[in-house]
DNA sequence: ATGAAAGCGCTAACAG
DNA sequence: CTGTTAGCGCTTTCAT
């Protein structure tokens, strides 16, 4: 009947003084009802009489009452939070799947929460095993660097998605681009304005980097070109797409065009052509890979394949819903098509350079 | 004395099996100990026997158990996690305070989480919110859109540190960058190339442009050179930079040189300008400022203005933790200076442009 | 050295 | 409709 509290403590206004947050009971003695009422009422039950809901409310409202998520996680237990493991803020590919993802969270009522991994094992591990204690109720690691048996070990204890790193194992899901097709739309932009002499400059170690360089290969052989391919080593960075041109001319290749692995290798791979004096598209055409935001900059203009990135992180969020909600078992793996962006890079070959004309 | 727990359920095996997480209970019981010793041999406690020590740590093991942050946070009414409300995943400052955000917390055995914003004020508000209700000790607020009487009221609940954005409140820490000086900077470095007619394209309203415009002014009346000032307006992006240009070369000022409010618009700038027959720096200089991974990309090679963004990440979790631990109550607001970097966009004036050289 | 008991703030039956 | 009760998983006295 008395206002206070069930557990009879005398005042909480003093516990509440010293930086404490209100709790729902100070709220219920506020208001003069019981705990109960005021869980109810807070969650808008429709049982609670209006008069009450009201005093409550504003009971709460002039405690700037917040409800204690990590409390209420307990007993319900689940959070609704699902964890994002960044391996890499960096790099401006994850920015936009990472917003994919917190809008498809959002309108599933979940929240997403990220931590970096800074793209070191032992770092991505801590990232995980943090999203993992605050029971995070899945997981999407976002291009993690971490060897296979993390990964499994995770996936044991929580749904798992990764992004931009694939998978066969039945527990882990995965989103990826189809990285073979992306080389062959650029090989095939590439061949259809008439070149021939396409090289590639590769992204070594880097996620994705196989599978362009193999769909490359093939592209070329499907054109007849088998033998005028060329590989030079890369990686997914300036210096890596520099280095590469410049190995390329130090060969004495001279490819009208050139494909290269990623964005950034390619504005590498764009300088080098530059300082070497060759004009691009005028004397070689560039392509890159991702459609990040640098090539979209005016300065830049690089003709790239998109992928559909905000997607990628929907659709990761969509897998582990899936698992979560209702109870899918077998693992999904979904490879996304990507798309040709057609920009300032790329144009016919020069006529006295090493290539004909192909027939178009 | 028996092995089961104390509130005798009959076996905890059955209620993992359905992706629950084990707890302490499931580890005391495998173990053969009570509760209370596993919780004091798994935080190392010394006063546990080496061998129950083991045996904990072995069931722990085996069952893959992980602690519930949320139940010991609970209890010990702290969570060691400070918040992070990122405006905007795009904005490349950003992500190297969250850097040194990262590092610096995790020094002091934080955890730092981030949340995002996407540059909207009322996303910014739910990000914020969440953050409080999963009790973060404290927030940092870096680039927030916000209104001002929403920060003051977050922080009237926890302790807040606002970065790229100044506050004058004692209740509300900041650490902001001296973009007066940042663009005295600027100034100086170009006349000191001999450049008399320097102009500026400015940020619009976005942080900091305001100081960095009054900073320009300024500098440029120490020089003598108040009546060559001008300002076109801009923004702080790409378009921004472009349309600035466009509007100086259309009312036919011709400056040797300008000074653009950030390293996005400058690339705007650099790009505008090249569409108007007119070399970099050979026929005018550009300065941009955040010295932003854009800025070192060979291809632009700007010269700009740094500013130390995991220093100003760093400062901001130890001003959060001087509330935390030290119980500061006075606000400070640190500002930090800035640097210069000089790259390929700068030069001397051409000798019969409009500008004389100056003495030096 | 180890266990029992009492909560942290909240929800969810279950009673009235 | 509203209050009581019993925990969620963990830490922490307080006994033993």
């Amino acid at each position: 009947m008395s206002p206070r509290s069930a557990d009879g403590r005398s005042s909480r206004s003093a516990a509440r003084s010293r930086g404490a947050h209100p709790t729902i009971l100070d709220v219920a003695e506020r208001a003069g009802v019981s705990k109960s009422l005021v869980s109810l009422a807070l969650r808008g039950s429709p049982r609670v009489r209006e008069e009450k809901r009201k005093a409550v409310l504003r009971a709460a409202e002039q405690l700037g009452y917040r409800p204690n998520a990590m409390a209420r996680s307990l007993v319900r237990r689940r959070t609704n939070v699902i964890g994002v493991m960044l391996s890499d803020l960096h790099n401006l590919y994850f920015v936009e799947v990472v917003d994919g993802i917190e809008a498809e969270a959002l309108s599933a009522d979940y929240q997403a929460l990220i931590n970096t991994g800074g793209r070191l094992p032992a770092r991505e591990w801590e990232a995980i095993e943090t999203l993992l204690q605050l029971r995070t109720e899945g997981v999407i690691l976002a291009g993690p660097v971490l060897p296979a048996s993390r990964i499994l070990a995770v996936a044991s204890a929580v749904p798992i998605v990764l992004v931009a790193r694939s998978s066969r194992w039945s527990s882990v899901d995965s989103v990826t681009n189809d990285d073979r097709a992306g080389a062959r739309l650029a090989v095939d932009h590439l061949v259809s304005l008439g070149h021939r002499d396409i090289a590639h400059v590769d992204g070594g170690l880097g996620a994705g980097a196989t599978a362009r360089r193999s769909g490359y290969l093939a592209a070329m052989g499907d054109h007849g070109l088998a033998d005028r391919a060329v590989v030079a080593p890369g990686a997914f960075t300036e210096e890596g797409g520099a280095s590469g041109i410049d190995r390329l001319l130090a060969e004495r290749r001279s490819p009208t065009a050139v494909f290269v692995a990623n964005d950034l290798a390619a504005i590498g791979a764009l300088h080098a052509l530059e300082q070497h004096g060759l004009r691009v598209p005028e004397d070689v055409s560039v392509v890159g890979y991702d459609n990040t935001s640098l090539a979209a900059l005016g300065h830049i203009d690089l003709t790239t394949i998109d992928q559909p990135r905000r997607q990628i992180g929907a659709t990761a969020v969509r897998l582990l819903l899936e698992r979560l909600d209702g109870g899918r078992r077998r693992a999904r793996h979904v490879v996304v098509p990507p798309s040709l962006v057609v920009r300032g890079t790329t144009a016919p070959p020069p006529h006295r350079g090493g290539g004909r004309r192909a027939g178009r």
